[in-house]
DNA sequence: ACGAGCGCCTGTCGGC
DNA sequence: TGCCGACAGGCGCTCG
C-alpha cells in the first residue's frame, strides 16, 4: 500500500511525534513480541528478541519504501509492502486485530506494527546495505537528476510503467505515483522506455518530483480501509479514475492491465507517438 | 533482458 | 441476504 510518501508521513510522525504523542528518538525498547511469525525476515526470532531489547532508537530514516530505525547497535528495517502501518500509543491500549509485531519502550508506551495482509516484512540487522543494495537512487537525491534518467531509460528497453515500478531502477514509486507522473509527463504507460527522448525524460524528471511532493504535502493517499490521514486521494488526475474526465483535455480516462497492475491514463494527453509513415 | 504468471494474505465491493 | 469473483498502494520467484 504505502509509496515513497505515506512512508515519508509516517517516518516524520513517528520521529517528530503528532498531536500529544511524543516523537520516538531516544525511546528504549523494553520488550519485542511477533506474532505473526513470518513478519520477521531475519534474524531467527530468538535472536532478534535478545539482540533488539535494550536499543535505543538513534534515528528514524527512509529509503525508498523502506523505513529505517536506527538503533545504538543495529538497524531495525520495516517493509509495509500492501497493508502495512506502524503506530504508537500507550501501553494499557487494547491489542487490535492484524497487530503482527509489538515492541515495548522503557517509557511505558508501544510501537505496534499492524498489517492485515501479512505481506509487510521487518529485519534486524548491523548491515542495511544486505536489506536495501539493489535500491536504484532516491528521487529526491542529487543523484537523481534528468541526465541520469534520460540515460537509464535510453539502456532498458522496458514499458514505462514496468520500469518505473522497478525500485531497482528507482527507488519509491508504486501504482499511484507511477500513473500520476505518467501523466503530468504526458507519456503512455505502454511506451518502450528507449523512445523517450531528451524533453520527454526532463517532463517525467520533474513529474516524478512533484508528484512525491504533493504526496508528502498531503500526508500520502488513503483508500480503502486503510486509512492514515492523508488526502491526496482526492488529488489524483488519472488513478481509479477509469471512465472520468481527464482533468486536461476531458477525454475519459481509460484502464490498462500492465504486468498484472491497474493502470490509468489519459490515451488523448498520453497518446503513443504515431509509427512515422513507414508506407 | 524482459514479460507473464503465480504465490503470499485479508478485506471490500459489485453483480447476480 | 448470501455467494462469488474481481480487485487492492508490493515484491520475490519461476519459466519461457
Amino acid at each position: 500500500m504505502p509509496e515513497l510518501p505515506e512512508v515519508e508521513t509516517i517516518r516524520r510522525w513517528l520521529r517528530q511525534g503528532r498531536a500529544d504523542q511524543a516523537g520516538l528518538l531516544g525511546a528504549e525498547i523494553r520488550e519485542a513480541e511477533v506474532v505473526w511469525p513470518r513478519t520477521l525476515a531475519m534474524p531467527a526470532l530468538p535472536e532478534f528478541r535478545r539482540r533488539v531489547v535494550g536499543q535505543r532508537i538513534v534515528e528514524i530514516g527512509r529509503r525508498g519504501k523502506f523505513l529505517l530505525l536506527q538503533l545504538s547497535a543495529d538497524w531495525l528495517i520495516f517493509h509495509l509492502r500492501m497493508s502495512g502501518d506502524l503506530r504508537v500509543e500507550a501501553q494499557k491500549a487494547p491489542r487490535q486485530t492484524h497487530d503482527r509485531a509489538i515492541f515495548e519502550l522503557a517509557d511505558g508506551r508501544r510501537l505496534v506494527f499492524n498489517d492485515a495482509r501479512k505481506f509487510g516484512r521487518l529485519w534486524l540487522t548491523a548491515e542495511p546495505k544486505a536489506v536495501l543494495g539493489s535500491l536504484g537512487p532516491e528521487p529526491f537525491d542529487e543523484r537523481f537528476t534528468p541526465e541520469w534518467l534520460r540515460d537509464g531509460l535510453q539502456q532498458k528497453r522496458r514499458q514505462l510503467k514496468a520500469l518505473l515500478l522497478d525500485q531497482s531502477f528507482l527507488a519509491g514509486l508504486g501504482n499511484i505515483y507511477t500513473d500520476e507522473a505518467l501523466f503530468l509527463a504526458g507519456l503512455h504507460p505502454c511506451l518502450p522506455s528507449q523512445q523517450v527522448d531528451a524533453a520527454g525524460a526532463m517532463r517525467l524528471w520533474q513529474a516524478i518530483r512533484q508528484v512525491l511532493q504533493e504526496g508528502i504535502e498531503h500526508h500520502g493517499a488513503s483508500i480503502d480501509w486503510v486509512y492514515r490521514g492523508g488526502d491526496f486521494q482526492n488529488y489524483f488526475r488519472v488513478y481509479r479514475r477509469a471512465g472520468q474526465p481527464c482533468p486536461r483535455c476531458g477525454a475519459p480516462i481509460q484502464r490498462l492491465r500492465i504486468g498484472q497492475r491497474g493502470t490509468h491514463f489519459c490515451p488523448r494527453c498520453q497518446a503513443l507517438p504515431e509509427r512515422g509513415g513507414t508506407w
